[in-house]
DNA sequence: CATTTTATGTCAGCTGTGTTGACATTCCAA
DNA sequence: TTGGAATGTCAACACAGCTGACATAAAATG
């Protein structure tokens, strides 16, 4: 719709347009990861810990099994960095009421300010991004990104959306 | 132009659309990786041998401190993925001609075979994606992605436009 | 010419985060 | 009740970051 983009079109799935398509994602997923990794290192955390305390804070009460599914690690890699929140306080685990098999994860007040901490500053990155290119530009970036997803991954995603439990 | 979203705008700004962006984001770069990770495994080797095979293959003679400047790691790293490269008949470094300390690398064809191989299975995602979202949205893609990248990165990305040499 | 700076490489050792394999516990169903 | 499925833990390994220390050769500078 609107925007016939020269006749034939298609101009923007050249090899060297996909190319720089990919060397964005490279540099800017750099930028994406760089505050958030500041205040980690500084704690003797990595990533796998944001990526932890972000899907814990997104969905309070979670099991270690749905952790699994949306990180897409092995739950000894994922068990290791629970354990390391556990012991410092930042996440807190309940056994399940149904299932005794299935623990429940739950930020502590801790827990809740590091995400906190780290979250603003992604965000902060963010809305500037945002605010630079425009609500269009951003909806266009929403939409590549969903199309890049693995079809499982997007289902996750979506799914998100919906089930803040 | 077209779409004012909703007179005073700003909607596309709330904490819960940067939420949205910041797990696409995470999700989307799954994508992006998933397709060379897995031809990379199968040979022992990891993205970091993919991003310096890519820009060797970008800027053919650069040197390993162009290199160094561009990826963003330490030399004792990329040294290491670079060893191997050369061992395993992959890159090809030549002493520079005016200044003998730079070592100016360049794909062999067996090189240029595997990068050939990374970036066909890369660019698939990448132009299925675009296909499906436009031109229009491909466009905002690439605008919030250059927005997100530190200044220097996006120097360096930009560079890379006019510096095929 | 002497000195300093630059580009590069190498060795050792540490960390974070992925992997497999083996095993324990809990639940549920045959 | 027994066996399989789901879940979690421990041990050990690989990769790719990192720092620090040191070496060498070339270039730039005094």
């Amino acid at each position: 719709m609107a925007e016939n983009n020269g006749g034939e079109g298609l101009l923007f799935l050249t090899d060297e347009q996909l190319r720089k398509g990919i060397e964005a994602m490279f540099f800017a997923y750099r930028g994406f990861t760089a505050d958030p990794d500041r205040i980690l290192s500084s704690l003797d955390y990595g990533r796998a810990h944001h990526r932890a305390v972000h899907f814990v804070h997104r969905s309070p009460g979670t099991t270690v099994g749905n952790l699994l599914t949306i990180l897409g690690v092995t739950k000894q890699s994922l068990n290791r960095v629970l354990r390391s929140l556990f012991d410092d306080g930042l996440v807190e685990a309940r056994v399940g009421k149904k299932d005794k098999r299935e623990r429940h994860l739950y930020l502590t007040e801790k827990g809740a300010a590091l995400e906190r901490s780290l979250s603003d500053a992604q965000r902060v990155r963010m809305r500037t991004a945002y605010r630079a290119a425009g609500p269009q530009a951003v909806q266009g970036f929403r939409t590549v990104l969903e199309a890049m997803m693995d079809p499982e991954l997007r289902r996750q995603y979506q799914g998100l959306k919906e089930t803040p439990q």
